[in-house]
DNA sequence: AAGATTGTTTCATAATAAGAAATAATATTT
DNA sequence: AAATATTATTTCTTATTATGAAACAATCTT
């Protein structure tokens, strides 16, 4: 017998002087009313009413009894209240984990968008290039980029980048522009390298994929730092918009053999939905999502 | 599903970090710990644990319930054991009811013993010739001299009283002291008459009982008026002995055919015993009743 | 790879919450 | 005085729910 209910139904009683009247008001029968308060009496060990079948009045214990519960109910109402407040408007710290570039790009700008949209929020940026679990690492919220491993979690497309291949205006000038992948054998390439194993690039054309083995003088595993290199005009790189769609923006890069470009990178936002999702992830990935559409505006440029 | 023991098996998992171990400490099942914070989780459609196999942690809102909830379980447990408490030690108001003549010379004075033993209790002491009701009237305990018919109530015989003849020395010394029962019809009967119809006394000789119709010059249905009466040498008066018998006992009054005295009158504690009996309302009975045993002290005189 | 540990789900069973109706006590109305 | 109405409790049956053992799934540790 749920003891917050027993509750309730004693006060009802008590502020109507009638287990009949606190039925009606409570839309119970009369018989569950007479039952929770000798639920109450039993577990308490105490009379907290005196009654008959006609005449009702509560006892000593029963009074001091009545004002600490209402105290208590009122307690809990407040509780639950204001606990379902908290989730249904956006409040409290968002916790999010995301791949440094396109955290510090494009993430940062887009919080402190939303944060100006809704003031009760504060955020915690953290950037890793691990990949993120949302329990472990305490994270309300992660992104990342390129194709998931199904995890336990569930993943939201949020938006898209693509895969282009660039040099700077200085660079192209003074070593050619490419026209076909084969071209960029005789080019240098700056090679992203994670792991110690790719120094391939895929390109498309007419619906295949072909990869093509390149080479050059710089292997790195930032790509921020291949970024810098190829503004710098040291060669070809492959990036993705979201690093260097506003430079070619900008014009501080070319993008190159763009007919031959490879699919698009997906970007996920990974959260954990096992029924209730709070109010601020739920309108970060929302608000991010439309921020994005239709098309990010690090994809294109012209 | 009794949402108190829900929160408690919050309140434990939160405390412990850990599903299997609050568990244990409450000596409950892991299905069962998990499916009361599930229900909590339900009711305030509020995710209060991010949880994996190996992982946990509460989440913003679970933090804030957490702190509400054991506030709110601190005041459960101080409600309840303040109110054990005031059931198990004597404490508040003692209402009693009682007929006028016995309250007055017997009641109070027990009272007073009683009140300096159990400090914590006040009392409230309601004198009427009616009936008593306990929850029409709102009293805790009422008593009652001579038979009851049964009542919804308990009874208790807590002490007796004799009905005894008796008339003043100076009264005796004018008109003679009456042997036998016949010899008061030719004596002043002071007649006590609560209703219209009652003008005869009862004697027992050889256990035999026979009523014998008396006459007198003075009736009444106030047994204090009678008892002054008497005192005052005006007649031969019937009277309880816990109204008399301290009269005896000063020699203001003296007791005839005390070898035809009637059988006692029973005088009972009335309560209602529903269960649940307050310290104050058992202590006090229980006190009044050794306080009269063997025999109370207006009964008996050398 | 095997075993241990954790939270969840499933499942069968025992417990119990629920209310309709009968009961008991007492007021009110006829 | 009798009939009716109202109140709290009890009884009884039914539908729901609580319960934990065991199976499961997902890691972590060895």
């Amino acid at each position: 017998m749920d003891k917050v209910v027993s509750m309730r139904v004693f006060s009802a009683v008590a502020k109507n002087r009638s287990f009949s009247g606190a039925a009606k008001k409570l839309s119970l029968s009369k018989a569950m009313v007479s039952k929770h308060v000798q639920n109450l009496e039993n577990s308490l060990g105490v009379r907290l009413f005196n009654r008959t079948t006609r005449k009702l009045n509560i006892t000593e214990v029963g009074s001091a009894y009545y004002d600490k519960v209402n105290a208590i109910l009122t307690d809990i109402d407040e509780a639950e209240s204001s606990i379902s407040q908290l989730n249904s408007e956006p409040k409290g710290k968002l916790k999010i984990m995301a791949q440094p570039s396109f955290g510090a790009f494009h993430l940062s700008r887009a919080l402190s968008l939303y944060l100006k949209k809704y003031p009760g929020v504060t955020a915690n940026l953290e950037l890793s290039q691990r990949i993120p679990d949302l329990v472990e690492d305490d994270v309300d919220l992660a992104f990342h980029v390129g194709e998931l491993n199904d995890s336990m979690y569930v993943s939201r497309r949020i938006a898209s980048a693509r895969r282009v291949i660039c040099a700077s205006p200085e660079y192209l000038h003074e070593n050619g522009t490419p026209k076909k992948p084969e071209d960029l054998l005789n080019h240098n390439c700056l090679i992203y390298m994670p792991r110690n194993d790719i120094s391939k690039w895929e390109f498309v054309e007419k619906g295949r994929t072909q990869k093509i083995k390149i080479s050059g003088d710089i292997q790195c595993n930032s790509g921020d730092a291949l970024r810098i290199a190829s503004i710098q005009g040291c060669g070809v790189a492959q990036l993705p918009t979201y690093m260097i769609g506003l430079d070619i923006q900008a014009g501080r890069l070319e993008a190159l053999l763009e007919d031959y470009e490879p699919e698009k990178q997906p970007i996920y936002a990974i959260y954990n939905d096992r029924k209730y999702l709070s109010a601020k992830i739920r309108t970060f990935i929302d608000f991010i999502y439309e921020l994005y559409l239709p098309e990010p505006y690090w994809n294109e440029w012209t």
